[in-house]
DNA sequence: GGCATATTTGACACGATGTCAAAAACATGC
DNA sequence: GCATGTTTTTGACATCGTGTCAAATATGCC
């Protein structure tokens, strides 16, 4: 066999990038091979289509994202822990210049969308799949918090509404831009869910 | 001077009809000329360009939804006006089959994307500007329910708490198409913000 | 009726996705 | 060492979408 000329994750890494940075649609084949000096050829040989290669991509960094959540959500009070959470969602969202605001929900809204096309139900799988993974860990967070007293409520109720407030910031993040704003929402929101002035 | 030969609101209606079941991306002007029964061209010369075209569309959409939203917010106890804003905004949500998710969010994930793209800071802008009325809608709301002793605590920080979650309701929408879930994630957050068993 | 003006129409250029067959590079067995 | 088979690479091609342009067309107005 003929051995592969590119390093097969740093194409996925420069992917990544460039569909971060411009969204899918908005990133063409031609630019990721030119970037990763690779033949557009190639790309299709060893991916498929585009929106294979991007959930490759997409994969790559949820597993690495995910791992950073879970160390974010391990130390400290139950308030420290989700402080910690919201800073590195808010801290991811505005990574970049400029900033490149959350890929799952930019991916989501942009694949997720067409309707009957096989490869977007795919995709659609893939982000749920990240949205449901950090959920259960807000909510173990917020199980262990009640066990020390610290939550006083429905874990399970408490983290989807944590991560639906999450998945807004990232909208509003988009719409405004404005990080202050999105931290104070976070601010907010944590009083609302532990209870304002419990600390 | 030659009299066009369409409806310039038809082609209005239809071409928002599309872009909000296939995203701006997915649906060519072919598409909408096709529908409406007008040449490519012609649109091209009456709107300039795609973005153009659904940006027109898009507040034509907005300034309806947001009189209907108003008129939500309208009637009864506080309670019952904010349940009536989240059903609206679920409801939206979950209109047409398969359902067409939030325009406003899709949109702006969509479009609010690409760097440096004069067009697209327009999106952003537009859609800032009805998130933005809403959550003034939602603020009023609040104000009012203050007054008379229907809430206690910061209207405007507390509108934008609502206004995120609706946000990101929208993207839990298009992730999970559970839509018993997002009316219990609204029902949690009503009880969180008027404090729970509040009447 | 004739002219100015705006719209329509079809051709064109360009870029993107995706397919395909031919060429190239290696691994293996002889 | 060399032939063979397999996979990757490469370039050509078909198709579709956006956007531009000039020529043709239809109307309002003088």
């Amino acid at each position: 066999m003929r051995p592969r000329e590119f390093d097969h994750d740093d194409v996925l890494r420069i992917a990544f990038d460039q569909f971060w940075r411009k969204g899918v649609r908005g990133t063409s084949l031609s630019d990721i091979a030119r970037d990763a000096g690779v033949q557009r050829g190639s790309l299709y040989n060893a991916f498929g289509s585009k929106e294979a290669l991007f959930l490759q991509a997409y994969e790559r960094y949820a597993g690495d994202y995910l791992l950073a959540l879970q160390k974010a959500l391990g130390a400290g009070s139950l308030r420290k822990r989700l402080i910690a959470f919201f800073d590195l969602t808010i801290t991811n969202f505005r990574s970049g210049s400029p900033p490149r605001g959350c890929p799952t929900t930019r991916g989501l809204m942009e694949l997720g969308a067409a309707e009957g096309e096989g490869l977007d139900e795919d995709a659609r799988r893939a982000f749920a799949n990240l949205v449901s993974r950090i959920t259960a860990l807000v909510e173990d967070t917020l199980s262990t918090g009640a066990e020390r007293g610290e939550f006083s409520g429905n874990p399970a109720a408490a983290a989807l509404h944590i991560i639906t407030v999450t998945r807004g910031l990232a909208v509003l993040e988009r719409a405004f831009g404005d990080e202050p704003q999105l931290r104070k929402i976070a601010a907010h929101t944590i009083d609302l869910v532990l209870g304002r002035g419990a600390r």
